[in-house]
RNA sequence: GGAGGAAUGGCCGAGCGGUUGAAGGCGGCGGUCUUGAAAACCGUUAGUGGGGAAACUCACUCGGGGGUUCGAAUCCCUCUUCCUCCGCCA
């Protein structure tokens, strides 16, 4: 949610950036809804003002022992005339909050301009592909050969878009979440956190994922909760409405947890395999900033996530998104895109974004500059540090050899335990 | 799931329906005293939104929502959360 003195007193300027994401920017009644709603604000508080000082006066007559009826009967009249303006202001309130809801982030002024993801700009590159004298093979034929990876049997317990992972592939899985969770706190300083899956409506409505997203989520039934569809959501709501001591920005949180997404929409992509799926799972990366700071700790943000990547030897590439292909609530986007053999292209695996105070107006998320100081929303900011199943993926596809095993990288066998992946006594 | 109890400011804790936005205490901040500190004493100390250049001012907030009333922290309804007991369970 933009801030609304904001855009009120800069709405051409907005109007303008807003106009570079394309598409509509929902402004187009803003100013009309606005002026309704501050007329009748300013009404039922004058009223108001009225109510206060006639019960005051009611108060102080009947202190000196006088009649009061008639002024009763008044101040009853005066009542019912703010009951009624209260429901106008009350929807023309909510008028705005609808709007407002519809307006997303104000793109930042280093964003390259562009329609979409075609005006992506690749910032640099790590790594090489590997070279392999053979034809590399995609994960979904590798996994199953392998007897790590099985979809026949998901789909029958469950559905499509569903995998089961089996014996040296389940190690894989779980050695990556302890690999990534110990770098992330151990050498980048963020405090771990296992938060719950499900989430009530009102986190996801902190987040902005409701009510535009609904469709991408799973819900219960019967229930207000919700299957977290990323960390981000339970993360961030931590500290809805709360104000934090400026001292302990930057607050950093790494956590570990399941997602589930419906993919509404999504059919036909990327159907093989596992690059997208109901159920993943994922390292995410949350922080809690000062506003004059969000930007130096996007940086970092983006290097801890590469870090991970790095550790790992895959190869892959730094995209800023183009205003065009910025998320609804973000200011600024760097993709991480690793290099996948087996596809022969290049494939998200992290998506690290500041949204300055655009969350945390919405969940009211302060902080105090000082003892004395005015609060102010923090900015927030998250990243996959690193999606498991992708990561899982790529380790697959980069680290294949011609006779179809894989090899393990060396960050990675303290915690698998094993070298070398091959078919050998495969159950799966 | 059943039966009771509770929810007040940073914390503890008062609060006959009418200067109670809220006593008192603790904590915080400022000061007096002191070579310095402690103690003691004095003063000060909630948030959000609107208007204003500012001084300031108006509204809202005593878990959330609704109701009764001229007027609600206080009465009524409802929801949520927490505590105790029973049941069930990892």
């Amino acid at each position: 949610m933009l801030d609304l003195s904001y855009l009120r007193n800069n709405l051409e300027a907005v109007e303008a950036r807003l106009a570079l994401r394309g598409g509509s920017t929902g402004l187009d009644r803003f100013q009309e809804v606005d002026r309704e709603r501050r007329a009748a604000i300013t009404e039922v508080e004058r009223l108001k003002a009225l109510r206060n000082a006639g019960s005051e006066e009611i108060a102080r007559a009947r202190r000196e022992g006088k009649d009061t009826t008639e002024q009763q009967a008044r101040m009853r009249e005066l009542g019912e005339k703010i009951k009624a303006l209260e429901e106008t202001a009350k929807q023309a309130d909510a008028a705005l909050e609808e709007i407002l809801r519809t307006i997303p982030n104000v793109p930042h002024e280093s964003v390259p301009a562009g329609a979409g993801p075609e005006q992506n700009v690749e910032i640099r590159r790590w790594g090489r592909p590997p070279e392999m004298n053979f034809t590399p093979k995609a994960h979904w034929d590798l996994g199953p050969a392998l007897g790590i990876l099985d979809f026949d049997r998901a789909a029958k317990i469950t559905g499509a878009r569903f995998a089961v992972y089996w014996g040296l592939g389940a190690r894989l899985e779980r050695a990556l979440i302890n690999f990534m969770l110990e770098v992330h706190t151990r050498h980048h300083g963020y405090t771990e956190v296992l938060p719950p899956f499900l989430i009530n409506s009102a986190s996801l409505f902190g987040t902005d994922q409701l009510p535009k997203f609904a469709d991408d989520l799973f819900k219960c039934e019967g229930h207000d909760f919700w299957l977290a569809p990323t960390a981000e959501v339970p993360l961030t709501n931590l500290y809805r409405k709360e104000t934090l001591p400026a001292e302990r920005l930057p607050i950093k949180l790494a956590a570990f947890t399941p997602c589930f997404r419906s993919e509404a929409g999504s059919y036909g992509r990327d159907v093989r395999g596992i690059i997208r799926q109901h159920q993943f799972q994922k390292v995410e990366l949350v922080k809690f900033t000062r506003p004059e700071h969000s930007y130096a700790e996007l940086e970092s943000l983006t290097a801890d996530a590469e870090d991970i990547l790095q550790r790992l030897g895959l190869p892959y590439r730094t995209v800023t998104l183009s205003t065009g292909d910025l998320g609804f609530s973000s200011a600024k986007t760097y993709d991480l895109e690793v290099w996948l053999p087996g596809l022969n292209e290049f494939k998200e695996i992290s998506s690290c974004s500041n949204f300055e105070a655009f969350q945390a107006r919405r969940a009211e998320i302060r902080y105090k500059p000082d003892a004395r100081g005015k609060s102010d929303f923090v900015h927030t900011l998250n990243g996959s540090g690193l999606a498991i199943g992708r990561t899982w993926v790529a380790i697959i596809e980069n680290y294949q050899q011609s006779d179809g095993s894989v090899v393990v990288p060396e960050a990675l066998r303290p915690y698998l335990n094993a070298e070398r992946i091959t078919a050998e006594g495969a159950l799966g």
